[in-house]
DNA sequence: ATTGGGATTAGCT
DNA sequence: GCTAATCCCAATG
């Protein structure tokens, strides 16, 4: 018995990502499975969210099923999917994808070849789906926007996130185990 | 008003 | 391994 889309994503990020890795996330006609998740909570002091709510972070807020897009270092847009309640302040971070449809499209707006690569790195994957601010906020399920649960639960492994300078040792990556598609 | 740092990446050394 | 790309926010003066 599977639970539907919208009682996971009111879940804890913590408690959501592995129920997310190998759901089928699409934008239009790209698509892609889920590899490759952080958690990110309004208590950690490494969240966007920790400080409370801005104009940047504002979808963060929303209630679980949003999406939050925001620039990192200037340069690259990264996805987040919105988990918990309203008010909550909580995401997950895509990590890495695992590429199944609108591969050449996707290939053409990295300008890479290699399907391993496509979409490995949140910087990567959303210049692969073309996805960046003008996504930020919307509601999973509008706008050519889904998120396809996977039939079965995954084999997948936690650690410690990547690229974050505080709250290091939090174990809130989670990554499909053995899967090439994750970013490292 | 200014400054420093970041949930990153590609390309070069 | 190091650096540049150069946006958004928080802390400081």
């Amino acid at each position: 018995m599977t639970k539907v889309f919208e009682e996971i994503v009111c879940l804890h990020a913590p408690e959501a990502a592995p129920l997310l890795l190998g759901s089928t996330f699409r934008v239009g006609k790209c698509a892609g499975r889920i590899v490759e998740l952080e958690a990110y909570t309004q208590d950690d002091p490494s969240s966007h969210s920790y400080r409370g709510m801005t104009a940047r972070n504002e979808p963060m807020f929303m209630r679980g099923g949003h999406l939050y897009v925001y620039l990192s270092y200037g340069v690259h847009w990264c996805l987040n999917i919105v988990t918990g309640n309203e008010g909550e302040g909580e995401a997950l971070l895509v990590r890495a994808i695992e590429p199944i449809e609108g591969v050449e499209l996707m290939k053409k707006r990295r300008q890479v070849d290699d399907i391993k690569r496509l979409c490995k790195g949140p910087g990567n994957l959303t210049k692969a789906f073309g996805i960046s601010k003008q996504h930020s906020g919307l509601l999973i399920g509008t706008q050519g926007v889904s998120l396809e649960l996977s039939p079965k639960s995954v084999e997948y492994r936690v650690g410690e996130r990547i690229g974050i300078s505080i709250a290091k040792e939090w174990k809130r990556r989670y990554w499909i185990k053995d899967s090439s598609f994750v970013s490292r």
